[in-house]
DNA sequence: GCTCAAAATGCACCCCATGT
DNA sequence: ACATGGGGTGCATTTTGAGC
């Protein structure tokens, strides 16, 4: 059974997601926190496996509250529940382990937790066990985001950041498509203002870089005149 | 803290594919 | 045939990191 904490400042989204957790059978809730400060104070005591958090929250913002608790010895898998997709990839680079949107979603919610359950086992890891990095799993990849390195098919791919960045997103939303300027947007956190070039060589060099590396077990796709999505085999 | 080299990123241009 | 969208290449600029 997994240990987990919820802190969000709406009570109402903590019971539901506390009601969720509890009909999943394999999550136990040790704590919940209205307040972000009262979590940190307690949250090294508890030692979760997991911690739910909300990102709009008055008095410390989830992203900031995630990077305090980074800086602690004590290592969990963190979870972002929020209303807002545009902290998508901000929540990923203080080791998020997922991103669940409001209203959630059941089914979604139980792909988390087993996601979260596989990991722990593929990695033999506890609630106490300190990682050498963050390892996220998704499809036939395996994304090290400390490192910025990404393996499939037992190869390694070594990636700039902003190459990492685009795989990373479209590898989470498989079959997904994003309109150059959308994605443009969602990766730079700014206007392409008709400039998405630059998109397009990282595209092309992930390309060249995927299919060495994997064969054709995932691909980047151009959705003429819609955009760009990720497909896997 | 400075310099320099390498890597990352951005941009311009050209070519190709597709739709009309 | 033409217009438009998308991909590839090469070069310029910016950023990063190592060495001193």
């Amino acid at each position: 059974m997994l240990k987990a904490v919820i802190v969000d400042d709406e009570i109402l989204a903590i019971h539901l997601l506390e009601a969720m957790l509890m009909e999943s059978n394999s999550v136990d809730v040790i704590g919940k926190f209205l307040n972000p400060l009262d979590a940190y104070t307690n949250i090294l005591k508890l030692k979760p496996d997991i911690l739910f958090l909300d990102i709009e929250m008055a008095e410390m913002s989830g992203i900031e509250f995630a990077s305090k608790i980074e800086e602690t010895a004590h290592l969990m898998d963190i979870v972002f529940v929020t209303a807002y997709e545009h902290y998508a990839l901000e929540a990923f680079n203080v080791q998020a382990v997922d991103y669940i949107l409001k209203p959630i979603d059941k089914e979604r919610l139980i792909k988390t937790i087993d996601r979260i359950r596989q990991r722990r086992g593929k990695l033999g890891f506890s609630a106490n066990t300190l990682l050498d990095e963050d390892i996220k799993i998704i499809g036939s990849f395996h994304f090290h985001v400390h490192s910025g390195r990404v393996y499939i098919a037992n190869t390694s791919l070594v990636l700039s950041t902003k190459e990492f960045q685009i795989l990373f997103f479209l590898a989470q939303r498989p079959g997904q498509i994003f309109h150059p300027s959308e994605l443009y947007k969602l990766i730079w956190a700014e206007d392409s203002i008709g400039q998405t070039k630059a998109l397009k060589v990282h595209i092309s060099n992930l390309r060249k870089k995927l299919e060495s590396a994997s064969g054709h077990q995932a691909k980047i796709v151009t959705v003429r005149g819609y955009g760009y999505q990720l497909l896997f085999e």
